[in-house]
DNA sequence: AAGACATTTCGGTTGGTACCGAACCGTCCC
DNA sequence: GGGACGGTTCGGTACCAACCGAAATGTCTT
């Protein structure tokens, strides 16, 4: 990755090149151009900083055809993107769209390979309660049981990726400032809200939709009641 | 803290600034001029970098009769600034003394407010080894046991801190890339090893020396056997 | 009261870099 | 083949911020 502790910073300390990375910790890989508009700035501009984006080794360059989509270069870029961005107040929304978009992305959105949001938090709270993990004082570990808890509802944990990352990772929810679940669950979560259709991609961002089947899958799967409407 | 994303990466994408941040991540306050030197940069600039990451809420400074000391805000600055550390590459090194203060630094140093170096790593593995801590792929967590075989012990787990800090949180060290112990348990850790003369600080650095009743009492407590001469 | 020392403030220079438009290179589509 | 489109490269401008030395401020010592 970067060289050392400030250069690696000084990537991220461009407001062009952090609203790039920002907008691609959904996980989805991006075209320059849309990473150009996300990050306000010409084609031009933002070319340039991507190039330099991925000479730090921070994105990863794929050609497709006439495009070129970048992605993060890996998961550790992405807990880096989202650690950064825990440490700071979000900014105030301006706009009537934009505020349901915001309002969306607070309910529920994905961060890397896991859910965010409130819908994750009170995931992670339910889970607890269901002894499937402990919370200490903000941080999430593993129990004995949590493995078999997870097999028993039909989702493998090992599928999901080498065995090197941690079984669960505690990450701090930067709209709830409460921890969500990450790591090799999480993982396995997001897949399997996705593949069951409980959850669906908002195209073009990175909220997700939760639809009535996904409530009532939540609610017996996993003692999850979300109360209220959510925006649609 | 900083307003966004990008404002904080600013402040330590400047390799001064950066310097300073590292050489204060050790726990203990500094003078602008030590600053100034740690930076490789003149007084008067070092005094500009000072007030952006006083403003930006990174440090915060007492004065003390003609002297100005420059501390880390808080642990989170330390954690953040160890964990961008921590992705990064180890600069060569240059000169003999250097080596030496590098192979101090290597063994045993703090971070922040707890451990880290050789023996933080062999101690969290001893632990793990003990039961005192699981080992889940790289991520250390707390087990049921933990608070009553530190208190066994005498170590106090809550004196520490107030409650809001994990247990236990996982450090990956960035010269063994091995993880070590943070959170409560690691600041008692560490607290109760300066208190108990089984380490002692080493005036003007991060590293701190392993005494001879240090390495017995390691042994003796948890069990810990550190092989081989240590550098004085 | 005067001198030494630590630090900050001020003025001025400089280099880097973020930025854009225009030109250039590929790919896709008619 | 020719046009439209996405992306990068190039040339040039402008601004910011990092830097230093000198002067100013304040504190401690004698």
């Amino acid at each position: 990755m970067g060289a050392d502790l400030a250069s690696l910073s000084r990537l991220l300390g461009e407001p062009a090149r952090a609203e790039m990375c920002v907008a691609l910790v959904g996980g989805q890989a991006l075209s320059a151009g849309e990473l150009a508009r996300a990050g306000g700035v010409a084609p031009s501009t933002a070319s340039e900083h991507l190039s330099l984006l991925v000479a730090g080794g921070l994105l990863s360059v794929v050609t497709q055809g006439r495009h070129r989509y970048y992605r993060l270069a890996g998961p550790e870029v992405g807990d880096l993107v989202e650690y950064l961005a825990s440490r700071t107040a979000p900014l105030p929304a301006r706009g009537l769209s934009e505020d349901r978009r915001r309002a969306q992305l607070r309910v529920a959105r994905t961060c890397y390979d896991h859910l965010a949001g409130v819908v994750a938090v009170s995931l992670a709270e339910a889970l607890v309660a269901a002894a499937a993990l402990t919370d200490d004082d903000g941080a999430l570990h593993p129990t004995p049981t949590t493995e078999t808890f997870f097999a028993e509802r039909g989702i493998d944990l090992g599928a999901t990726n080498g065995n090197k990352r941690p079984l669960v990772r505690s990450c701090l929810d930067w709209t709830e400032r409460r921890p969500h679940v990450a790591g090799r669950v999480g993982a396995a979560l997001l897949q399997h809200l996705l593949g069951s259709g409980a959850i669906a991609r908002r195209p073009g961002t990175r909220a997700v939709q939760l639809n009535r089947a996904g409530k009532s899958y939540l609610s017996e799967a996993f003692g999850l009641v979300i109360a209220g409407e959510l925006p649609s």
